[in-house]
DNA sequence: ACATTAAATTCGA
DNA sequence: TCGAATTTAATGT
């Protein structure tokens, strides 16, 4: 169980609900530490929680058949995912990696269940996260192939930048060029050398430890 | 891989 | 508690 005020503050969607949906929320959700690089889960594991980033960074991704790691979304503290699995009660589909010291919410099956049943304001936050996941793959399906590795990344950041999955609209965030590397499947000098390619086209600001993005809407369309 | 610079931490008054 | 000194982390090439 988690306080209120954990809850509140990890967790945009719980602003809608009414207190006892609330309530209810904060009972069944518990928080658990990974220390960095770590998994969170390996694909084909049965994870029975909703799970969100309160905080750090996290890597939602596969290993392709040559080996190498697939990115399909990174997320950052605010962010929440795994309803696929929880609806469809399936084992997960990805790996989850901490690319730096994490700190997961997790909301137990029966508590995401019965607010799937009962709350108005659940259903309407999974049903516009829903949509606009199904947005980014559409792009990654369709794009990923013919980006650069600076496309990529642009993608890659972009997202975490989305404005339906994180209703915070700061549009900055701490991370470093090796994390963003980590994410985007780059070594540390090639994220830094996108970087200052984005940075030189004012899509976005390098910082020491972190960026802020000037156009969200440019980045996430770099390159098609 | 190396040099530079920013940030965090330690230390002494 | 302040700032200088040292160590560590991040960046740029």
């Amino acid at each position: 169980m988690v306080s209120e005020d954990t809850l509140r503050k990890i967790a945009s969607w719980s602003r809608f609900l009414t207190d006892r949906e609330f309530d209810t929320a904060r009972r069944g959700v518990i928080e658990k530490s990974y220390a960095k690089g770590g998994y969170i889960c390996h694909r084909g594991d049965r994870l029975d929680y909703w799970t969100g980033v309160s905080v750090g960074l996290i890597r939602l991704g596969t290993v392709s058949r040559g080996g190498k790691a697939v990115t399909l979304a990174g997320l950052r503290a605010g962010g929440w995912f795994g309803e696929g699995s929880i609806l469809k009660h399936e084992p997960r589909r990805y790996d989850l990696v901490a690319l730096r010291d994490t700190r997961m919410a997790l909301m137990d099956r029966a508590t995401f269940l019965w607010l799937f049943e009962n709350s108005v304001a659940f259903n309407r936050f999974l049903v516009g996260q829903l949509n606009e996941r199904l947005g980014q793959f559409i792009a990654l399906a369709e794009y990923d192939r013919m980006l650069d590795a600076t496309g990529r990344l642009a993608r890659n950041i972009s997202w975490l930048f989305n404005p339906v999955l994180y209703s915070d609209p700061v549009p900055h965030l701490e991370i470093s060029q090796e994390e963003i590397g980590l994410l985007c499947g780059l070594s540390r000098q090639a994220a830094n050398k996108s970087l200052q390619v984005l940075e030189a086209k004012k899509l976005l600001k390098l910082e020491h430890g972190g960026i802020t993005v000037l156009s969200p809407e440019k980045l996430a369309r770099y390159g098609e």
